[in-house]
DNA sequence: TCTAATTGATACCAATTTAGTATCAGTTAT
DNA sequence: ATAACTGATACTAAATTGGTATCAATTAGA
């Protein structure tokens, strides 16, 4: 059982990078380092939020994405239904046959019940919340003195705390 | 997003057919008329369920199927489980790398609680449960006095009130 | 003005998972 | 004997998921 698929992992992360650079334009390229996304399959992704509202571009030279709401206002949930399509009870529910079966309709009233529960669960995650969760999360290993060393590779903890040293210009 | 694939869902019902049979032995070919799922499918799914002693079978003329265990002690998650692995939160938890990207970490956290959450909502719901839920509604209905007529083509209400008026000898 | 970095838009591909079918051998009630 | 079963397993088709490649248009900056 995956709750969350790739693409919806990597969008949220992609958006927790937008969310760390308060409102500068950041490249497709220097997210894609930083959150270790496949290039390719990042882009098309932006572009699926971009359609959605999520983010907006600028194009050519120093161009890149930023987001385009209120980071507190993203719910993952929200990235699901993009990503992962709406929470699927299954066919019977539009009753083609007014329910053939009805075990089947026991079932599923068990099975929507949960899948609002985790409907509920996901809509309190916002962008804006995560972002404040790996705030936190850095303050506390700032605070425990941990050397940078210790920190594992290719850390992307600089998302909201500094600005990424990265090598594009912007 | 799929909670349920057809498997689990397939087998659940299954399971269900045979809590109501009551210990008799049920033949795959009748559950798959009952609960209308592909013969040969539901046969690799009931041999999956022996293998994991959740049911128990009779081979010849007049086999079938049965429960191995009481129907209050078998929970979906634990089908779940079975046909779609163990809610797999992602890679990084065994720490490969100790946790490269701290946003990931973040969004596992979340996915972490999340997914507990469904765990125990799961765990809440057993055949017998299911069972019994299946019961009321059919009392409910039979109250009501709704014609058969309109209580849908193929129906499996029969699975828990009365014995399955089907064509096999059992 | 040239150029390198960038997005827009698609088309394509490979691996995996999901769903379903087919077959043949052995067992057993009647 | 035989028809109705299970055991075991091989196969296939379709959908989903994850990832790559390409080419055109845009733009900042040297």
């Amino acid at each position: 059982m995956k709750v969350l698929t790739k693409n919806t992992d990597y969008a949220i992360r992609a958006l927790l990078s937008l969310a760390g650079a308060k409102g500068e334009f950041v490249s497709a390229r220097a997210i894609s380092l930083e959150q270790d996304i496949p290039y390719q399959f990042l882009r098309r992704l932006l572009q699926e939020m971009i359609r959605y509202g999520l983010v907006s571009s600028k194009e050519g030279a120093a161009g890149g994405f930023r987001l385009a709401r209120d980071p507190d206002t993203i719910r993952v949930t929200e990235l699901i239904g993009i990503y992962q399509g709406p929470v699927r009870v299954s066919e019977c529910m539009f009753r083609k046959q007014i329910c053939a079966n009805r075990a089947r309709c026991v079932l599923r009233h068990e099975i929507m019940r949960i899948e609002q529960v985790v409907q509920q669960e996901f809509e309190k995650v916002t962008i804006g919340k995560l972002l404040a969760d790996l705030d936190a999360q850095n303050a506390r290993i700032a605070a425990a003195g941990i050397p940078s060393g210790e920190r594992g590779e290719s850390d992307a903890l600089s998302v909201s705390t500094k600005k990424p040293e990265r090598t594009e210009k912007q």
